[in-house]
DNA sequence: CCCTAATAACCGACTGGTCGGTTTGCATTT
DNA sequence: AAATGCAAACCGACCAGTCGGTTATTAGGG
């Protein structure tokens, strides 16, 4: 892995994830991606071993940094409201960054040889293993609501936050704050128990005149 | 629309949906279809326009039937809770059935035409304002938090919901109706007002010791 | 009820085009 | 001169859709 600065590498991988998110890794050829970026075909086999090894790259960088992230996240907070609130807001902070990345992770993967998808199906339960344990902890603490199982409840905020790739736009009505903030609090009246509400109320949003 | 009742069509529609939620609809030809089920080219190209015009009718089946049994679960009950809890029921209860449907339909609707997705967009549309009016209503009603766009709180719910055809497997060791019960749960807890949830309560979780 | 005719359902070899990947060649750098 | 980085022509496999033909189904006249 030698350090790279501006090189056709990097222009293939950032061109190809516009036109895999807009069109589909099937609908994309290489003939097409290297068109785009005014580059040859033995170009891009000089850099890549394969199309598919190309999918993998764009699935490694994206998740690699939810994970980095959301370690860091952790690592930065001790309760489990603050942490279970500062992982969702990493979450949704990564899809101002990576939309693109976002959309043919989860909607390519399936293209993915079995080699490469077995390394990114690993680094996915390691994401979800984080969440679910800020989750499982926040039970212990009773902070969170024990009679709730952590794994349903993991996986409930997960599809919630990331079914946004489906449907967010940048330049829609809505800012990723905003939905971050609503989906926040709706987590936190939905599994924090009474007595730990007090903590929670904080990050809430406050009450206004109805719409 | 003549009345079919074991037609060709309808075995490869069939055998078509279980082969594109496995491999993919780019993956599948429609010589392994035909041969998976003992036909052949030609018959396809009988009953189907296109290759294309068989991915619609997966895709028509399912959000017609979502539509018409949400349309129902909201007819039977009369207050917002009821409603709420009916369709967020009828929409999981459908993963029992259509779960290979529902992987066709989020993974492979890119690879409908712009005619056919036009019609698919539309109908998608009319499920969300389907429940989108009843969290409205609620808010109106006072059952609901108003200070919390229904919007979001719509898309929130749906995607919990939604992102279960990714994990859940039926051979796994949580059902559905558990599932769909903490969700029911959290969803509650997360947007019913104070005033309003002792209607609520009837359809929540009983406190048991922890995990 | 039977025979015939017409139509609908179905078959399978073939084609035209596409696309991932290879190979060869040519500059520029070291 | 040897290695690097890229260009462009090329190859072989694959696949949606076609088309001429065959079999099953139905309709109607005798």
């Amino acid at each position: 892995m030698p350090m790279e600065k501006k090189t056709l590498k990097q222009r293939i991988v950032d061109a190809s994830v516009v036109l895999f998110q807009q069109d589909g890794y099937h609908n994309v050829t290489v003939d097409r991606i290297v068109e785009h970026i005014g580059a040859s075909k033995g170009g891009f086999y000089h850099n890549f071993k394969s199309k598919d090894a190309l999918l993998y790259e764009i699935h490694d960088v994206f998740i690699s940094y939810v994970i980095r992230q959301s370690q860091e996240a952790y690592d930065k907070y001790d309760t489990p409201i603050s942490r279970l609130c500062a992982l969702m807001q990493t979450l949704t902070h990564v899809f101002d960054l990576y939309q693109e990345h976002i959309t043919v992770f989860y909607e390519e993967s399936r293209s993915l040889s079995a080699e490469y998808s077995a390394i990114i199906h690993d680094k996915r339960s390691h994401y979800r293993k984080i969440l679910q344990t800020v989750i499982e902890e926040g039970q212990q603490t009773g902070d969170f609501r024990a009679e709730l199982p952590a794994t349903i409840v993991t996986m409930a905020i997960v599809g919630m936050i990331n079914w946004t790739y489906k449907w967010f736009k940048q330049s829609g009505p809505l800012t990723m704050e905003e939905i971050t903030k609503v989906f926040s609090d709706m987590v936190l009246h939905a599994i924090v128990t009474e007595q730990a509400m007090e903590e929670a109320i904080q990050f809430m949003i406050k009450d206004k005149p109805a719409i």
